[in-house]
DNA sequence: TTAGGTGCAAATCTTTTGCAGAAAG
DNA sequence: CTTTCTGCAAAAGATTTGCACCTAA
């Protein structure tokens, strides 16, 4: 945790930028839910416990300023509002989503799946691919069971 | 063209719904560019032409409306803006997308590389699996070609 | 006649921005 | 001191909604 959050302070700093009590709480907030997938609004309630006085305006500018550093990535998933997820280390572990089309919930898979593909598409379509996003809709194993059990009551 | 108005007529009226003057100039509008991935102003104004009337909020509701009923498929690139695609018949053609990230162009591929992984899901996750989304950020065919050009003059 | 539709304007919701003051190097 | 950063409030932009009127089976 504390490694991850110096190793961040120094991108940080090494764009000229500070890591300022704000943005470092919004950090830790991001560490500690690392499995969800945070709307501004999720960070900044989770940010207010650690830095109350902290403003709406500030979590946007800091999210942003992360996106743009390849800390986070920002996605949707079609519901509105952006969402932001810690990009792992080593970069060319793409994590995928299953996205519940009845809870919502949102599961992650990691897999290299898609390599062969990138190369297709780069020998095919003259494409040359930088990143990828994978989602799959659907129901998820929690509401599978769920609904096994009423089958069976 | 007409068949295919004619047959969301029906699926329209088959759940209680009309085709009327607006739905049917805003569905022209979609087949016509069925190669774009146009927002909802987009929409807009091209519905304009054909029907001067229109108001932005019936566009909306009408692109919700077959949306809902899997006519269209609504997307989002991270621009901010909700964009809309023409499901082909065959409901298990997913196309993919190749996002330019220097001209902004979206080119879609068609093809069926998932099935294979989404069988994995079910089996290893227990994930049912009802749609997917796959989109590859990267350079396109023509951004390539123009480098090239460069590189050589 | 009744349910579905429409246009308009207002409301809502997320995100961005202008600004004056605060903090850090 | 100068640049970066912050909180607040206002603005912007996309989408939704309330409402009175309209229109077709």
């Amino acid at each position: 945790m504390e490694a991850r959050i110096e190793k961040i302070k120094q991108q940080l700093q090494s764009q000229g930028f500070k890591l300022t009590p704000q943005r470092e709480a919004t950090v830790r907030v991001l560490l500690e839910n690392e499995e969800d997938h945070l709307s501004a609004e999720d960070v900044f309630m989770l940010v207010k416990d650690k830095a109350p006085e902290i403003g709406l305006a500030t979590v946007y500018r800091t999210l942003e300023l992360l996106s743009e550093m390849h800390v986070l990535e920002k996605m949707n998933f079609g519901d509105g509002v952006a969402r932001y997820d810690l990009r792992s280390d080593n970069s060319h572990h793409h994590h995928h989503h299953l996205i519940c089309v009845q809870c919502g919930s949102v599961d992650e898979i990691m897999d290299d799946w898609l390599l062969p593909l990138e190369e297709r598409l780069e020998r095919d379509f003259n494409f040359r691919v930088i990143d990828h996003r994978l989602d799959f809709q659907g129901i998820c194993h929690r509401c599978n069971n769920k609904e096994k059990k009423q089958d069976e009551s």
